[in-house]
DNA sequence: AGGGGGACCTGTGCGC
DNA sequence: TGCGCACAGGTCCCCC
């Protein structure tokens, strides 16, 4: 489901209501997502207090302080499918833990209530998602950052970019999903600033030019300020957490526009779709070259 | 070492 | 209406 501008929507939408708060309980319905979640989790969790939610590409980190002080990070990668729901309506939460808690949701895996009367679950149909606790001091340490790359937030350094492109013979479409090149791009926004850089997917890595690759950086810039403006990409179920629905789906300009005549005006060109390393890439092959 | 293919899961939409 | 297939926002592992 979500790439880093779905991502930062649902950090967004959890933060006002988690930081600064207490779980109250904390309760998991299977042990296991993609992988088994750690070893006390649940006990670590309970009575921990929240300070602040982060982001590092598509990986949400919740900071707590546990009830022992300990200083942790609740690592969640969403998968394809994960989602976080907040319910203003908690007030019967603790009734509901000490009885037996009633799935409000289908794939409803993990529920926490807060100190506040609200109660957040989490449900993840698919379950590609996972959730990781470790020591704040162990983050950099932690196997997907180790190698990941800079984030596409702010100011792309395209002399570095440059360099780790000219060792890909892959296209640059497989290139730009790699999370060490960059990190937090994803299926929708990599065929998205292909096309308003005028690159076509197929186009080897190492061969990109300078010029060229600096209308792909500010390409890709702009194409995930804008979706994380709009609060995401609705596709079949991503929401905010607030239930909010994002709206950056209506302003794609080749993903899933198969055989639809090109935004680019005078173009006139079709979008197309293939295959690339088992992936759907859409793109003009009329002005993406 | 980089890169491609399959695996991991469930749900949905389409053609027959 | 029902069945089977293709496909879905991601990542990891295995093998060349």
């Amino acid at each position: 489901m979500p790439e880093l501008p779905e991502v930062e929507t649902v950090r967004r939408g959890l933060a006002p209501h988690m930081e600064g708060r207490v779980i109250n309980y904390i309760a998991l319905r299977r042990a296991n997502l993609r992988y088994p979640f750690p070893e006390g989790f649940e006990r670590r969790l309970n009575g921990a207090k929240i300070t602040h939610l982060s982001r590092r590409a598509k990986y949400l980190l919740c900071h707590i302080k546990t009830a022992g002080n300990q200083d942790l990070v609740w690592i969640t990668h969403l998968g394809m499918t994960g989602r976080f729901t907040v319910y203003n309506d908690g007030a019967d939460t603790i009734g509901r833990f000490h009885n037996q808690i009633e799935p409000r949701a289908t794939h409803e895996h993990v529920v926490l209530a807060l100190d506040s009367q609200v109660e957040i679950t989490y449900c993840d149909s698919r379950r590609f998602g996972f959730m990781h606790l470790i020591p704040e001091a162990e983050l950099p340490q932690y196997p997907a950052f180790v190698a990941m790359g800079p984030e596409p937030t702010s100011a792309i350094d395209v002399d570095a970019l440059s360099k780790r492109l000219k060792a890909r013979r892959s296209p640059i479409k497989a290139a730009l999903l790699d999370q060490s090149v960059l990190a937090g791009l994803g299926n929708i926004y990599v065929c998205e600033a292909l096309f308003r850089a005028g690159i076509s997917p197929k186009t080897s890595a190492d061969r990109i030019g300078k010029q060229r690759l600096v209308r792909l950086s500010a390409a890709i810039e702009a194409v995930i300020s804008e979706a994380i403006s709009a609060g995401g990409s609705t596709l079949r179920d991503f929401r905010a957490s607030d239930g909010e629905l994002g709206y950056f789906q209506h302003q794609f300009d080749v993903y899933d526009r198969t055989n639809e005549v090109c935004s680019r005006p005078d173009c006139q060109g079709i979008i197309k779709r293939i295959v690339q390393s088992g992936r759907s890439s859409f793109y003009c092959g009329k002005c993406q070259r």
